[in-house]
DNA sequence: TGCCTGATTGCCT
DNA sequence: GGCAATCAGGCAA
């Protein structure tokens, strides 16, 4: 894999995406996501993800089957998954699995390593501990939207990489904001800091 | 065809 | 802490 950039940044190999989802919604915990907008790099670190499942999970979108709003849920793993939230905010998933599987890691939340400027162009009047505290503000802050639906990770200015940092302790409870097998601990947290 | 709900956020009190 | 904003699917009729 090329490194990326002044930083030695190293994009996630493809093998990284072939574990099951759980096991990417947990590793993904102090991963990076870098987003290349213009001259502007910025670099996060990601702190909070769930993972949505296809089988016996009537909480992810992927559960009745493909339609014109997931479809690309059911894409190769590697795949962005980006759909509008509430009609106003987008979120930013991680497909996982094989092709037509239709499992995916939200990526929930993220804490900033550089790019402070762009992001504070992208959410002005913000505090910074309120930049990327939620999916909608993650993708706000990153400038992603539908555009990213069903293109590769990797492609047109969003990457994610491996900072080569271990993240710190990680808990795994129960997803947020959702009516539908409530029971289930997919969301995982760390308490790093940057 | 039309109503209801939701993987949310941010303003207002 | 309450609640409005806003829209795409699901689902009932």
């Amino acid at each position: 894999m090329k490194p990326l950039g002044r930083n030695s940044l190293r994009p996630l190999p493809k093998s990284f995406f072939c574990h099951p989802t759980l096991w990417i919604a947990r590793n993904l915990l102090g991963k990076g996501i870098l987003r290349i907008v213009g001259e502007d790099k910025i670099l996060v670190r990601i702190i909070e993800t769930e993972a949505y499942l296809s089988k016996n999970d009537p909480a992810s979108h992927s559960f009745r089957g493909p339609n014109g709003r997931n479809r690309s849920m059911f894409g190769p793993a590697g795949t962005c998954y980006v759909y509008l939230s509430y009609g106003m905010h987008y979120c930013m998933n991680v497909v996982t699995g094989a092709k037509g599987v239709g499992e995916a890691v939200l990526l929930r939340a993220a804490l900033p390593v550089f790019g402070e400027r762009a992001i504070v162009r992208n959410r002005p009047g913000v505090r910074t501990k309120d930049w990327m505290s939620g999916p909608g503000k993650l993708t706000k802050a990153l400038e992603v939207d539908r555009r990213f639906d069903g293109l590769f990770f990797g492609d047109h200015g969003l990457f994610l990489v491996d900072l080569g940092r271990p993240c710190g302790r990680v808990a795994a409870t129960p997803r947020i904001g959702i009516s539908k097998a409530t029971n289930l601990p997919y969301r995982f947290v760390t308490e790093v800091r940057t």
